[in-house]
DNA sequence: CTGACGATTCACT
DNA sequence: GTGAATCGTCAGC
């Protein structure tokens, strides 16, 4: 298993940094508490053009500062006062790309993450929507900023082959208007932990 | 300081 | 498909 470097994530295009995620194992080892996931769905938020991203239109607050910097940190942010939303930023300082993580498949530490989701034994829903990602994780706003080249917080390759990627529109994101309908989500065909969503339906399949 | 709102989730009809 | 939960963030006064 192989951790990604540096230069892997100051690439410059977030939609296929988005696609290439998928398939790659998000680690997080706070506290000795080992879990790892595979990414099965995530969605690309591109700079200061895209009216669906935070920085949109090159918005600096105290929130949104982390996106400007360099790729390989955390951006986590909360949603409607419950959710984290975890994503990786990328591309080159002051360039705000960030790949939001919507759906992970549980690999390792399942009991941890079942302990963090408040359940007493596994089901689709761990992992599933990016709330619950994060969750799962153990990702919370604590970690905005948070280095993902560090031991107990990375993302790594294993070599494994995705096959059937699937994109099409970003969901919950309608305040972006004709941004709305550019194909930055992406995710594995018919996996369990990938969004049920209407979008699903006009999503294409990449060859 | 204030009000409106959100890159969501879950239970329920 | 609909609606409530819940609070940090942000623009505006």
């Amino acid at each position: 298993m192989q951790k990604l470097k540096k230069e892997f994530y100051l690439q410059n295009d977030a939609a296929l940094l988005a696609r290439m995620l998928l398939g790659k194992i998000v680690v997080t080892d706070f506290n000795h508490q080992y879990t790892a996931a595979r990414i099965v769905e995530t969605e690309a938020y591109a700079g200061i053009f895209d009216r669906a991203s935070h920085a949109y239109n090159g918005r600096r607050t105290e929130r949104t500062e982390i996106m400007f910097d360099e790729g390989g940190i955390a951006y986590v942010y909360l949603c409607y006062g419950i959710h984290h939303m975890f994503n990786i930023v990328t591309n080159k300082k002051n360039r705000p790309d960030a790949v939001l993580i919507r759906g992970v498949e549980p690999l390792h530490g399942t009991e941890w993450m079942l302990s963090r989701c408040n359940k007493s034994k596994m089901d689709a829903s761990i992992g599933r929507g990016p709330g619950n990602a994060g969750k799962a994780l153990g990702i919370s706003r604590q970690h905005t900023g948070r280095s993902l080249l560090t031991n107990d917080f990375f993302i790594a390759d294993d070599g494994f082959e995705v096959n059937n990627i699937m994109t099409g529109k970003r969901i919950g994101i309608d305040y972006a208007g004709p941004h709305a309908l550019w194909l930055y989500r992406f995710f594995i065909k018919d996996h369990p932990q990938v969004t049920r969503h209407p979008f699903n339906k006009t999503a294409i399949e990449l060859l």
